[in-house]
RNA sequence: UGCCCCAUGGUGUAAUGGCAACACAUCUGAUUUUGGUUCAGGUAUUCAAGGUUCGAGUCCUUGUGGGGCAACCA
């Protein structure tokens, strides 16, 4: 079978084409380098997908580093996090995973031929007076009263930073590059700064350590990777990329950048993910509200959806915001293939057949995926006694566009009988309490000979062998577009007070007792549930609502 | 007010000097034992001005708008 038309190639495939083309490069390398402070989220989805994705294309490979170079914020917890959602995404990376920790010594070593080359000093000042030194982007800044120290001089301060010799703050390593440089990453950067800190790998081996610029861009080269590829931000930072390693005369990696993912009505600064979990706002990192990969996962998102999604969003330099919306008909598209139907009735009404024998129960067979014949059929017992949807009662049918029960109305019960509704019972406030219909006998599913027909079908579960759980519908986190875009509202005061509503006593079909943590679920007219690694008890799961069905009718 | 990046329907992304298209969203209609799915169709797009060219969304100039850059963070 052949695609119907092939998808044009992005920019940065254009590159990697001519840069096989051209006999630049036999086959690609590429990386993801997370720093390992927080858990991943969809916007790091999307650079793995890119990453591991053109390595797939191309038959080259991909390399996973932790990008651990400032001890006081990074921990293997969120290490372990990282290798689960990748994995779980559905890559492998490329040998072991790398740690730029694991480079230390190699760049230390870079450091000391920058200082032989006479392009690196030590500098005694605080951080303080640096800063006002580096000028402004629109006026040059000053250089530093130390810039012009010997290259012996420099070699042995920067030996007593390595050996503990100074305080935190005292001394920092710098490049000399240009104080009056339009770029400010070009005004003598920061190359390594003194840290008294318990490194998650290294332990007390190091109390210096290097900063991004002169970390990752190195270990890159040490990787030998072909394409690095990063977001905008870091756009101005290439220049001092391409120094370095020109200076170092170490493997030119390239850098690219494109523009990282963002989606409306979240946030996706692990900072604030951070403070959203710290204050507890939400339930943990995987929370199913959070933008993680985790809580899309805990949320019943599949790894597949998720790849989708991230092919379709594309790549480019422009900024951009995707509706979260797009991101719901990623998972609606995949969960319809593949999520079995079954009946569940989230907010229980009682509804008794008159005239159905007391006592009789009768198996109906009822398919168990339309979308896919292979996953066969399954029996549902149906009696006197069933839990419909409030919802699908009105005391008075507001219309002829109402296609679900009122009194003289009929429906079909999905894979039952077509009833008519013949009354109710309601309490002194009005609350219906229980619905009257009767059945029509031959009208039964699949050999229907009544000849009445009902625009509309309803859920339902057979009083007697319902199966009573915990259901948790999700809303949105943030009830504002661009939570973290107000120059004077702080992200927190648009969190949605309703973004989590916890049913209890939902009746569900009786097979349900048994399903497992990540099992996904249509449950029918409703939308897509999945069983909740968290709270779930075997024999008691619990269900997180992933998403609503797509919701057609117009009133 | 310096340097860098960007500008195509409501949202994303294509068109690589030659008929502005695809997906989502939205709207019609058909089908449907899920108001789901599926199918058919509709609405809607090149920031502005000038230039180059037989021909410009694409190249050039200027402007406008948006974003980034002054952490001992990454």
């Amino acid at each position: 079978m052949e695609e119907a038309k092939e998808r044009s190639l992005h920019f940065i495939e254009q590159i990697i084409e001519e840069d096989l083309k051209s006999g630049k490069h036999a086959s690609i390398i590429t990386r993801f380098p997370p720093e390992p402070n927080g858990f991943l989220h969809i916007g790091h989805a999307k650079s793995i997908c890119l990453n591991f994705g053109l390595a797939q294309k191309y038959g080259g490979v991909t390399n996973l580093r932790f990008d651990d170079t400032n001890p006081t914020k990074e921990d293997t917890v969120y290490v372990n996090s990282i290798l689960e959602d990748v994995k779980w995404l559905g890559f492998e990376w490329e040998g072991e995973p790398r740690f730029t920790s694991d480079y230390f010594d190699i760049l230390y070593n870079f450091a000391v031929k920058l200082i032989q080359k006479g392009l690196a000093y030590v500098d005694d000042q605080s951080a303080e007076e640096i800063a006002s030194q580096k000028g402004t982007p629109t006026e040059p800044g000053k250089e530093s009263p130390f810039r012009n120290r010997t290259v012996e001089e420099n070699l042995e301060l920067f030996g007593d930073m390595k050996s503990g010799k100074y305080r935190e703050g005292e001394k920092v390593l710098r490049a000399k590059i240009d104080m009056a440089h339009s770029n400010m990453h070009m005004r003598d950067p920061l190359l390594y700064r003194i840290k008294h800190a318990a490194h998650h790998r290294t332990g007390n081996d190091w109390c210096i350590y290097p900063m991004y610029d002169f970390a990752h861009g190195q270990s890159d080269s040490i990787e030998e990777i072909t394409h690095s590829l990063c977001t905008l931000e870091f756009e101005v930072h290439r220049p001092l990329y391409n120094w370095l390693i020109e200076h170092l005369e170490i493997y030119p990696s390239r850098q690219i950048e494109f523009a990282r993912l963002n989606l409306n009505y979240t946030i996706m600064s692990k900072r604030k993910l951070l403070s959203l979990v710290e204050q507890k706002a939400v339930d943990g990192w995987d929370d199913p509200r959070m933008p993680t990969i985790s809580g899309l996962r805990r949320r019943g998102y599949t790894p597949e959806s998720i790849r989708n999604f991230s092919e379709r969003v594309g790549i480019a330099k422009r900024n951009n915001v995707i509706d979260v919306g797009f991101l719901e008909f990623s998972v609606r598209e995949h969960l319809n293939r593949i999520a079995p139907r079954v009946m569940a009735v989230l907010n229980p009404l009682r509804l008794v057949i008159s005239n159905y024998d007391e006592g009789k129960v009768e198996m109906l067979e009822t398919i168990n995926n339309p979308e896919d014949e292979s996953m066969g059929s399954r029996e549902l017992p149906f009696s006197r006694e069933l839990w419909i949807e409030q919802d699908d009662f009105m005391k008075e049918a507001p219309g002829k566009k109402y296609f679900r029960l009122a009194p003289g109305c009929s429906v079909r019960l999905k894979s039952a009988y077509i009833i008519t509704c013949d009354g109710f019972d309601e309490d002194e406030n009005g609350n219906v309490t229980t619905v009257y219909a009767s059945y029509h006998a031959d009208s039964k599913s699949g050999s229907d000979t009544s000849g009445i027909k009902a625009k509309g079908t309803i859920h339902w579960v057979s009083c007697q062998h319902a199966f009573d759980a915990e259901v948790r519908l999700y809303d949105r986190l943030f009830n504002d577009e661009n939570p973290d875009g107000h120059k004077d509202r702080e992200f927190m005061e648009f969190l949605n007070p309703d973004s989590l509503s916890i049913v209890q006593n939902c009746k569900l079909e009786p097979g349900l007792a048994s399903a497992k943590p990540g099992d996904g679920f249509q449950f029918q007219r409703l939308g897509y549930f999945s069983v909740d690694n968290k709270y779930s008890l075997p024999g008691k799961p619990v269900f997180n609502r992933t998403v609503t069905l797509k919701d057609g009718w117009k009133k």
